[in-house]
DNA sequence: AGCCTCGATGACAGCAACTGACATCAATGA
DNA sequence: TCATTGATGTCAGTTGCTGTCATCGAGGCT
């Protein structure tokens, strides 16, 4: 075997979740963190670059897979219905991670300063879906809202299918968001 | 006069954002905002949770004001006109302070810290409204997405008010976001 | 006047997040 | 064989933030 015990990153994030359910973020230190993972404090802020960090390890994945969607949706689809298509791709990526989804979230919800982190990467997943759509040739400011508005269908979405009871795919709950969505805002207005 | 100079929180709110102005918000310790205050730095976070929260000290007063102007919304409106009612309310408030708005919005886009509890001020507005609508009858997750698209039209109207050359009054720039996130959505979806 | 309570501030000690600098040493490959 | 590389350890230092106790003028009560 190689000098160090392999995937330390891994062993890193899987302490952490673990220490942050049991005793509550505040209550872990990242040196107990490090020293689960057989690690130490300082070998843990060469893989995240903080104490935060190491929850999000996989909102780079799921922008990537998000923003591809976008951008490969029909070249007639309407921004919106290229959106859904990031939506479904999202969904798609989070099957069988229910449980995980979860206990992470339950972690994050406890916590203002990891919600302050989970909005700043949905504030990122937002600015790359209006990139890709101004790539698609939707002008501004329709690109950002559109990408604004299909965040917020994704966050909704999201939020009832990690709910307790809550045993629907997440693609059902992502299609019920939306046209809640296009409801709401075509509802008589002047 | 009175045993200690008035307005202990206002001073340290002016110190702080000349200061991050200056040098950076990293850049600048909390004891240094403290010291241009006349004051210590513990003292500082009698007024302050943390370092960031100075610069948020409005935000309790945009939130009120929108969903007041949500909640005063004449009872047949759609919950997205109610929703206007309160951009139409935070427009006014900002009336006249648009060199502060600036100054205070370039010192947050600097910093991702900064951005973050922008953020979650931004949903915590989002929440209010939400609970808003629901007490006027709107269900979920109508509620929700209605009160996330409308805190998704302030943001860009509020960004482009701020924007270097523009010159718009930010009613104007926020019926503009509002029209075209109508637009956006109602766009030949199936 | 004399006294007391209150509340904003100061002083100080301490913890933990985070950083920079340097050392270590198995694996790798020339 | 040996120099290089790269992940890790060690250690010292800064700073955000907190708990605790002391200070002392203002304002009320007698």
């Amino acid at each position: 075997m190689g000098r160090w015990v392999p995937d330390a990153r891994g062993r890193l994030a899987k302490a952490a979740l673990a220490l942050y359910s049991e005793r509550g973020y505040e209550q872990t230190t990242v040196a107990e963190i490090a020293a689960h993972a057989g690690l130490t404090e300082r070998t843990f802020f060469r893989h995240y670059a903080d104490k935060r960090e190491v929850l999000f390890a996989g909102s780079q994945e799921l922008q990537t897979l998000f923003v591809d969607a976008v951008a490969g949706a029909p070249r007639d689809a309407a921004p919106l219905e290229a959106v859904a298509a990031g939506l479904d791709a999202a969904a798609e990526l989070f099957t069988d991670r229910r449980p995980f989804a979860r206990q992470r979230q339950a972690v994050i919800a406890a916590n203002a300063n990891l919600v302050e982190r989970e909005l700043i990467k949905l504030a990122s997943l937002s600015s790359a879906i209006a990139a890709t759509l101004r790539g698609r040739g939707v002008t501004e400011p329709a690109a950002s809202l559109t990408a604004e508005a299909g965040v917020a269908v994704f966050k909704v979405g999201f939020e009832r299918w990690v709910a307790p009871a809550e045993t629907r795919d997440m693609a059902d709950l992502m299609h019920e968001a939306l046209d809640a969505l296009k409801a709401a805002v075509a509802a008589r207005g002047q």
